[in-house]
DNA sequence: CGTGAATCTTAGCCATGGCTTATTTTATGA
DNA sequence: TCATAAAATAAGCCATGGCTAAGATTCACG
């Protein structure tokens, strides 16, 4: 029994393989959830989304900025004409929320916890794309019950 | 004043930036610190790692397990002869520990916060790269007074 | 001890997502 | 209106991290 000569490997190779593929996935949607959810906050911030607000906000260069948006339109998540600025589809827009709240719940999540407001806004960003629904599920409910602790009478 | 007509952007720029940045940095690591980790993993439990095992449990085929492994021994994390099996080093071995280190504690975390074992096991991987230090004593303290709620009388 | 299977490497492909430099287009204001 | 500044695009670079197909090496066993 070869198995038991040093206990280190719990998972077994296959689901430890699917767990990477899961993070491989997640990379894959993180740029896609981020940019159009900054593109959101742009149109509802600024009445529009401009490739240089983009960039800055990202942190990268216009031409960087230029290319991932160009894929976004590939793929359908937003459209935009030549030196106008950028909209999101229906598909786009979905995402937009979906991945808005993710990252909320996640940045609340953390708050309940004790995490400081300016650690919780850089945290939320990295964890929202790798947060299983389930986890996720979990995170909602304890922020409910911080809530209820701190305000115990709002019964309905 | 333009900045009040909507709100919804609450970071500025540079802090927003600041985050994606921080994101990217994680991302760059994640990588390196997923293969110590296993590399370590598979030597303690195997007796050495090997090319085919990598790639098993990582889910990937062997040449682009290969190409990894070339970096993290150009960049000095491993060392490995032609057809031999893979070495850490020093370097290596010190990533592998406090990743292995970080990793765990994620999992407890989760585990601490009611998410299922299984569950647990997948979002940790992912999760891991993404958590400050910060947060990380946070979740280290939420563990301990886990432990300590279940099993009162164990001072000492 | 030699051969076939397993393992590993090489070569070459692709997409993503960064970058710079240079050019084009648009917008602004004197 | 027209010159200049700002914004966007184009072209071309690089690293990472996937892949397949094909070749080299090692290992194990008959």
């Amino acid at each position: 029994m070869k198995s038991t000569e040093n206990e280190r490997l719990l998972q077994t190779p296959d689901s430890q393989a699917a767990a990477f593929e899961r993070v491989r996935q997640a990379h894959q949607m993180e740029a896609t959830e981020d940019y159009v959810e900054l593109i959101d906050d742009l149109i509802h911030s600024l009445g529009e989304a401009r490739l240089v607000d983009v960039a800055e906000r990202m942190g990268i260069s216009q031409p960087s900025a230029s290319k991932t948006i160009a894929r976004l339109q590939r793929d359908g998540f937003v459209t935009s004409e030549p030196y106008r600025s950028i909209f999101l589809t229906e598909k786009g827009k979905t995402l937009a929320d979906r991945s808005r709240a993710r990252h909320d719940v996640v940045f609340r999540f953390l708050l309940a916890i004790g995490v400081p407001e300016s650690v919780a806004e850089q945290d939320s960003e990295g964890l929202e794309h790798h947060v299983s629904d389930e986890t996720l599920a979990i995170f909602e409910r304890i922020i409910q019950q911080k809530k209820d602790e701190s305000a115990p009478d709002e019964s309905s």
